[in-house]
DNA sequence: GCAGCAGGTTGGAACGTTACAGGTTTTTCG
DNA sequence: CGAAAAACCTGTAACGTTCCAACCTGCTGC
């Protein structure tokens, strides 16, 4: 009976262009070229050789195809955290460029840790990417710089590092705009917040606006936070001495800078925690404006970046690497930021 | 000048086994044996290949391998909306234990839309993917099967269909448990919102367990809401009719239960946005407890999925039909939900 | 009637690997 | 010491494509 042959289990072979040309009564050249696409093969030959294909459910080789042709048509995405939504958008935008340029995003999750971002990398490699989009950057220059240089055309995408192309939003600037925007506000202790796993160049560079913001105002000293916050965001470790002193001990800082949204959302989570109201006692500025943010519940004021058009552009400028129309040295490319007020900024708390 | 020479541009073709077998003076089947391990030869070629490899900066070439050994280590991954915490989570926790098993990810965005679900199977296929791992399903069962059955070894993860292995929490009993916990509380008027774009069979499936807590309890009748919230967060459209008439109107509803977490957040803020209380006026459950849900603003009360269990289990399975270590018809594994009690559930109004 | 040509078609050589059936040594052992 | 066994190494044939030079056919035009 039917019902006895386990349908699932039987795995047959595709059928190769040879299979086909069989079929059709051609020789194996006039297959591809039909696949392909390509013009000298009669009308009567091409509809032949189309509807062998169809009967037999041929499926082009990709591997032998890129193997013959030297050249992938995979693209390399190498993202610090998927679950972190900035990447996340990033990431589905990057995909969604690349496929309609033709490629296939190979993407490779690295935890923010140097060690498996390495790792990442040599596997794109052996599968020959075509390029490599770096969605985060460790910043293990020289090793990573070694590696691939010379080998396939990289592209830093809002993230930067000294060599490759950078398609990133003026970091310093946003810095600045932020810091400057609780400034305005009357803020004079404002805190930098940032988290380990992600203090990459960007990271470093929003530090330098942040500076540069509270230096322009004569605000002496900056104040930086590295802090893990706990990923179970249920259970934060109610008291982190740490964040406690910074805004609730003597000299308190008021207003508080966070490199990126999940830093400043999860310092939010925390004030949530200990009972300091936001913006009342404490202002929050981000930077990302990840969807999240936008919540009325959440109400984050942050520093905005067009996910999309750098994306877009990032893909662009890799894409014309690897087809050899962009030439020359290092391309750099900023787009603007903007920021986007909400609930979590305000004046500073009467007398501080 | 060395800076005239723009090494940035500079593409050399990576050295092949021929290249490491001439440098060491072997033949090109030593030097594969010792780039894979393999027993039987002596320890001194095997330095001396070695070393060749680390002067030459060889790195195999997997789609030569792939090719010629008829199988490859790519897994594809079919997910709806890398956007959405859900799926980010999941696209995470997977591509970790495929890389754990030795499988490189290759993830394809749907957008929950049928035809670029199949598009990104092709590719997949086209690819000769060793397995499809479907975060996500349409439904559009019979075409898909058609093109996949025999082919390739496949699992849905979390999400369902009515042949290959599923993996998946039991969305019919987590309905049943998110409704039972608002009838519990009083709830008599319950509506259950879902995404039109994530509306597959595990939707079904919760729908069912929501109708059945209702029967149950002599509950009738059923309200089901298919809403597309704006994309832009900001944006609600304040006057979205058919929810205020739902939850605003004569006989309105008390409690929602949200076909997923996105679901659940998104009429959380259409409730802060036309100020109904939450949980006050209405109370909100969600599935999936992304962790987002667990964030002191949000504090969404939720089915929870056991995502990284989900996520190895999944991983699992398809190895294992890959490896030929799991035979027979497909299978389908089933584990436990539970319910995360926040506070966006309560009592109903009195008098409701 | 035949050179020239264009359109259509083909076979073989690559691409970089692995699999495997041999071939050499070297070692072991009676 | 010689033969069998073990240990090591190699050459060749795949894998499924693309690329390209060569090969057919008719047909055109003189």
């Amino acid at each position: 009976m039917a019902a006895h042959q386990d349908p699932a289990q039987r795995v047959r072979r595709p059928p190769t262009i040879l299979d086909v040309a069989s079929q059709a009564g051609v020789s194996k050249s006039t297959v591809s070229n039909v696949v392909r696409g390509l013009p000298g093969v009669s009308d009567a030959t091409r509809r032949r050789v189309r509807t062998a294909i169809e009967q037999l459910g041929y499926r082009p080789n990709v591997l032998a195809r890129q193997l013959v042709q030297q050249r992938t048509s995979i693209l390399g995405v190498v993202v610090g955290d998927l679950a972190n939504p900035f990447f996340a958008e990033m990431a589905k935008s990057v995909e969604r460029h690349a496929a309609a340029r033709g490629y296939t995003a190979m993407f490779c999750n690295t935890e923010g840790d140097s060690q498996s971002e390495l790792a990442g990398v040599e596997t794109l490699l052996e599968y020959r990417v075509a390029g490599i989009v770096f969605l985060a950057f460790s910043g293990e220059s020289r090793t990573m710089q070694e590696t691939l240089e010379h080998q396939v055309p990289v592209v830093f995408l809002s993230c930067k590092a000294d060599w490759g192309d950078v398609v990133s939003v003026d970091d310093v600037r946003g810095g600045r705009l932020g810091t400057s925007h609780l400034i305005t506000a009357g803020h004079r202790r404002i805190a930098y917040i940032s988290i380990p796993e992600l203090e990459d160049q960007s990271d470093i560079a929003r530090w330098q606006g942040y500076c540069e913001a509270l230096e322009q105002a004569r605000i002496e000293p900056p104040i930086r936070i590295s802090w893990s916050p706990p990923s179970d965001h249920a259970l934060v470790s109610g008291v982190d001495r740490k964040l406690l002193e910074v805004f609730t001990g003597p000299d308190r800082a008021t207003a508080a800078f966070g490199s990126n949204d999940v830093a400043a959302i999860s310092l939010q989570e925390f004030a949530d925690r200990v009972k300091l109201r936001v913006p009342q006692d404490l202002s929050i500025v981000g930077f990302d404006d990840v969807p999240m943010a936008g919540l009325a519940r959440i109400g984050l004021t942050t520093v905005a970046q067009p996910r999309d058009e750098l994306a877009k552009l990032g893909i662009a400028t890799i894409a014309d690497r690897i087809e050899r129309k962009l030439k020359g040295p290092p391309r750099t490319t900023l787009v603007g930021v903007s920021l986007v007020t909400r609930q979590s900024t305000g004046p500073p708390p009467e007398g501080l």
